[in-house]
DNA sequence: GTCTATAACGAGATAGAC
DNA sequence: GTCTATCTCGTTATAGAC
C-alpha cells in the first residue's frame, strides 16, 4: 500500500507543478489579472473540475504562484550569499543584489506579481509572509555579522524616526542598532525601486546602462548599511 | 457657425470625459488588463462603436489614460514647487517629493497604472515620454537653480559610470555635473520605490511611520543630489 | 461632416444540463 | 467528464439622424 501512496503521491506533486507551470505561463502571456482556472485546465488537457482538487480556488492558485516566486528569489540571494561566504561583508552585499536583480531580469512576470501591482480583488493571505522576508533576511544577515561586536559610523536618525527604527529592529532585526535597520529598509526599497524602474519601462530613453548604475546603488547602499567600501 | 461648432466641440470634450471617468472608475475596480471599451460603453448607455469616435482603439484609450495620469501627477509635482518658489531649493526639492507621495496616495489605481507592472501586451506609445518626464523635469529645475554658478560637493562617480552619466546630463539635464545627473536619476527611482512598496503592500507588517519615513528618505536624496541640510 | 445605432465577425469565457 | 447554449470581448461595415 505503501507503494501506492507513494506513487500517488508523485503523481499528485508532479500535476501541481504541471497546473503551476502553465499557470506561470499564462501570467507572462496574459497578466494575473487574467489568470484563469479554466484555461490552465484546457492548456493541460484537463477539465476546469479536475484543477480543484489541487487548488481550491483561483487565488489559492495565485498564493501559491506568489509564495513560489518568493521563494525562488529568496533561493537565489541565499545562494548568492553562501556562495560569497568566505568574502567580506560587503562583497557579500553586493552579491546578494545582483542575484536580486539577476533574478528579476530572467524572471520579470513573476518579479512583477510579488514587486509589481497588486492584483485586484485578490489579497494575500498570511503565508506569503514568511517567504516575502527571505532576501531581506539575508541582508540583514550580512550586515549583522559585520556589526557583530564592532561600533557604527552612521549617522543618527532623526528623533522622530526613532521609536519607528526601534520597534522596526525589535521585529525583525534584533540586535542591529536602529539607525542600521532604518537603512536597511530603505536600502531594500531602493533595490526594488531600480530594478522596478528598469524592468517596468522607467528607464526606457533615459538610462542605458542599467547594469552599471545598478551596481553603483548598490555600492552606495552599503556604504548606507555601514559597509564601506575599504 | 461657430456657435454650432462651439457646441459641438463641447459636447465632445465632455463626452471623452465622461469616457475616461468611467475607464478610470473601472481601472479601480478591475485593473488596466480587464479594461473593456463595451463595458465602458454601458455604464454611459451607449453603444460600443459610439466610443470608437472618440478612441480609436481600447488601447488609445489606455494610453489617454496613462497621459492623463503623468500630466495629474506631473501637474501636483510642479504646482508644489511653484507654491515653494520662495523657499530654498531645499525645501522646494522636499515639496515636490511629498506632492508625489500625496498624490499617488490619493490616486493609487493610476499610480499603479504608469509606475506598476506594465499592462500586458500594451506597449506605450510615444506620446506618454513628454507627460512621463514632467516630475522629474520639475526635479532637475529645482537642482538646477540650486547649482546656477555655483560649485558642487558631491563624490565622484566611478570611471565606469561617467560616460552614462555624461550622456543623460547631454540628454535631460544639460548643464549639470554629471554627478549631480546620475545622483537625480538614483534619487527619483528611489522616490518611487519607497511609494511603490508603501502602495503595493511591501511596507505591510514592516514599517508602520510610512509618511516619516519617506520625509527622510526625501531629505537624504536631497543631501545626495547636493541640496544639503543647511 | 459628426455622431449614434444596428448588426455582424471571430475569438474566447462561462454556466448548466447531461 | 462532455456538450451546448449563452455570455463577453474588440473591432468593423453600414445605415441613418442631426
Amino acid at each position: 500500500m505503501s507503494t501506492v501512496r507513494g506513487a500517488r503521491e508523485r503523481a499528485r506533486i508532479e500535476v501541481t507543478a504541471a497546473i503551476k507551470d502553465e499557470a506561470r505561463r499564462m501570467l507572462a502571456a496574459e497578466g494575473a489579472a487574467k489568470l484563469s482556472l479554466r484555461a490552465v485546465a484546457r492548456e493541460l488537457g484537463m477539465v476546469s473540475s479536475a484543477l480543484y482538487r489541487y487548488f481550491p480556488s483561483r487565488d489559492e492558485l495565485l498564493t501559491a504562484l506568489i509564495v513560489d516566486a518568493y521563494d525562488s528569489v529568496g533561493a537565489a540571494a541565499e545562494r548568492a550569499e553562501a556562495a560569497a561566504r568566505a568574502d567580506p561583508p560587503r562583497a557579500r552585499w553586493l552579491a546578494i543584489c545582483e542575484a536580486f536583480r539577476s533574478w528579476a531580469l530572467a524572471h520579470p512576470h513573476e518579479y512583477a506579481l510579488i514587486y509589481g501591482s497588486p492584483v485586484p480583488g485578490y489579497s494575500a493571505p498570511l503565508d506569503t509572509v514568511g517567504p516575502a522576508s527571505r532576501v531581506g533576511n539575508t541582508l540583514i544577515a550580512v550586515v549583522r555579522t559585520a556589526y557583530e561586536g564592532r561600533g557604527l559610523a552612521l549617522p543618527p536618525l532623526p528623533d522622530s524616526l526613532r521609536p519607528e527604527a526601534v520597534r522596526m529592529t525589535a521585529d525583525f532585526a534584533e540586535g542591529l542598532p536602529p539607525e542600521v535597520t532604518a537603512a536597511l529598509v530603505v536600502a531594500w526599497a531602493q533595490l526594488a525601486g531600480m530594478v522596478s524602474f528598469e524592468l517596468f519601462g522607467q528607464f526606457n530613453r533615459v538610462v542605458e546602462d542599467r547594469a552599471g548604475l545598478f551596481t553603483h546603488v548598490a555600492g552606495q547602499l552599503a556604504q548606507g548599511v555601514g559597509l564601506p567600501a575599504v
